[in-house]
DNA sequence: TATAATGTTAGACT
DNA sequence: AAGTCTAACATTAT
């Protein structure tokens, strides 16, 4: 579910409400998480985004890593509420406690130090650097959509904003990485600085079930060109969009004018 | 009932 | 050896 934009959006709305509160309670519903025992008592610091995950900085203490893969939530609730199905842990305030709510059970959560992330390209939103990117795709054959998606390279992109970026570019996901151009690598460039920060301005896509920490949809999904869209007319030149699998990926490109 | 789903990774294959 | 591909994880929705 969670790419970089729903990551980043849950991110900004915990920092905003988190920091000073004192854990007062942990409950692992889904034995599978761990026992995460220990963490009452501390207090949060700050929260911050590392590719696709969020870490919760404890004051004077560890830091809650979590990862939410394919169909992780995380909701805020406040009062006496019911607690929703597949809800898998919850990390209790005084004002409110956090949900993570996970139909899949792939979300993972670990407590220690800080994760390294070793990722060139640690955040997109910091801009992808045409002249960084081809050197990192310099003699590679893997197509360009699934290193755009390699998280040891760029931290953050995922299946909707690889299509969207690569049709924006004007781009075959299925090209080599390493045979793009210079002036193609500045046309991914220059589409990601546009997707990226508008899909976080929109507070995500919500295609199925993505939802923000309150509960709310997202709104890029009105800005997406091809991502699910096979069979639709591209708006850019009149062609239609297609689905292709990739690296086991659904992958959605308009033939006609992404080269 | 069969298929696909916004992620990651261990192991297989080249 | 390094690069790339595939299956698996667990569950729901169409």
């Amino acid at each position: 579910m969670p790419e970089l934009p729903e990551v980043e959006t849950l991110c900004r709305q915990l920092d905003g409400i988190l920091p000073g509160q004192e854990i007062r309670g942990v409950r692992v519903v889904d034995a599978r998480l761990g026992p995460l025992a220990g963490l009452g008592g501390y207090r949060i610091f700050k929260v911050t985004r590392q590719g696709k995950g969020l870490c919760l900085k404890l004051e004077n203490g560890p830091t809650v890593f979590l990862h939410l893969r394919m169909t992780g939530r995380l909701l805020w609730q406040k009062g006496a509420a019911p607690i929703p199905s597949h809800t898998r842990l919850i990390i209790s305030f005084s004002s409110g406690k956090l949900l993570l709510i996970d139909p899949r059970r792939f979300a993972t959560v670990r407590v220690g130090s800080d994760p390294v992330l070793s990722a060139p390209l640690a955040n997109p939103l910091d801009g992808l650097p045409a002249r960084r990117l081809k050197e990192m795709a310099e003699e590679r054959r893997l197509p360009v959509k699934s290193f755009l998606m390699d998280q040891r390279f760029i931290a953050g992109i995922g299946n909707i904003y690889a299509c969207e970026i690569l049709h924006g570019a004007k781009i075959d996901p299925g090209r080599p990485a390493g045979s793009l151009t210079i002036a193609e690598w500045r046309r991914v460039e220059k589409a990601s600085a546009l997707v990226l920060p508008r899909a976080v301005a929109c507070r995500g896509t919500t295609v199925s079930d993505w939802r923000d920490l309150f509960g709310a949809s997202g709104s890029n999904q009105e800005h997406l060109e091809v991502y699910a869209r096979e069979g639709d007319i591209c708006r850019r030149c009149g062609g239609r969009i297609e689905r292709r699998v990739m690296g086991g990926r659904g992958t959605w490109s308009c033939p006609s004018c992404q080269r």
